[in-house]
DNA sequence: TTTGACATAGTCCGATTCATACCGTACGAT
DNA sequence: ATCGTACGGTATGAATCGGACTATGTCAAA
């Protein structure tokens, strides 16, 4: 079997993923920003409910401007930092995305369910220990969330603080449920 | 720089993952099985909080035997299927990780709730859609996890039903959530 | 008793992502 | 001047993804 001939259009295909949109909406929320902008402001936001690392925030800007999606621009000055921005190209990406709603629900990962699971092969104890570290955790996670929720209530819209709300919601469920794990362990 | 001297124990690290955890713990629960039993059962329990593609179930097990971690047996007749089980140490193995509690809380991937984020750039009727579509996924979800209780709690024991538990816990919370946004959608 | 449809069971592999170690560069304090 | 440290960014091998693809058994109808 041959090849495909050469197309005249051969672009590569450019997938965006999930971050491509991501890196896109930051920018279209913040403004111009570079890579390392984006990284604090999603540790503060968006990696609560879509981790990635922080070196995606180097390269997919990189892709997207290759892609007419963005503009990239040079600092003047001692740091030669790359500072990127919305194109039409980019908006237009945006908005198409925001109006096809995903068919799926969240997408969880948790250690410590996993372990739950797998309880039957712990003592008793073990699983109280267990939850009480995840309560721990929880309490300090809502801590974290009820922060951030003070510090931007003020300067952001409704829509903007709703995630927060809906993971304070989650956190706090968990605590709810680890709480009671741990104040009542079941028996196997 | 020269390489470093070939080590008498150069065994390659074989690094556990999670996967690897989770595959030990699925055998401990069932007894032998095969893989593709593996993956019918984790698609009811454990795919809710530690999703995972399912080839791994077929590579893993290898690796996981070759650790002496695992026994493979091969089935008699037309498939020559094989057949999984903890050794020893694969129990040991197990034991050990189920007494190091992961010193972490859930990571959660939302691609609704990214959209929401950046819904300053939707339409009002573009949000409520968003919410309506998970109101009904979340009510679907809610659905199967309650088939999957019904159907499964009279034959095991409550540990094991727990995460269960917390999963319609999550899934109710995200859709009394997502019901108040579709009610009542916020102002940007 | 073929044959063909369907469910079961498993393999493969290129592309993507991960994770983290590492490298510079500015800036403030001493 | 220099040192420490936070900032800003790069590089890379390893792990994972995901889904297309192959193969194998089963049962029913012709």
């Amino acid at each position: 079997m041959s090849k495909l001939p050469t197309s005249l259009k051969a672009d590569p295909p450019l997938r965006l993923s999930p971050v491509s949109y991501l890196v896109m909406g930051l920018l279209g929320l913040r403004g111009p920003s570079t890579p390392y902008q984006l990284k604090r402001a999603a540790g503060r936001s968006v990696n609560y409910f879509w981790p990635f690392p922080h070196s995606q925030l180097y390269g997919e800007p990189e892709r997207l401007t290759a892609a007419g999606l963005l503009e990239e621009e040079r600092e003047e000055g001692g740091r030669h930092r790359k500072v990127y921005s919305l194109t039409q190209a980019g908006r237009a990406a945006l908005d198409g995305w925001l109006v096809s709603p995903p068919g799926e629900v969240f997408e969880m990962r948790d250690m410590a369910v996993l372990q739950l699971f797998f309880s039957e092969f712990m003592t008793r104890d073990g699983l109280v220990t267990l939850a009480q570290d995840q309560v721990r955790l929880y309490r300090e996670r809502i801590a974290v969330l009820e922060a951030i929720a003070i510090h931007y209530s003020a300067r952001q819209g409704r829509r903007r603080m709703a995630p927060l709300d809906l993971g304070l919601r989650m956190a706090r469920t968990c605590l709810d449920f680890w709480q009671e794990v741990a104040d009542d362990p079941p028996e196997a």
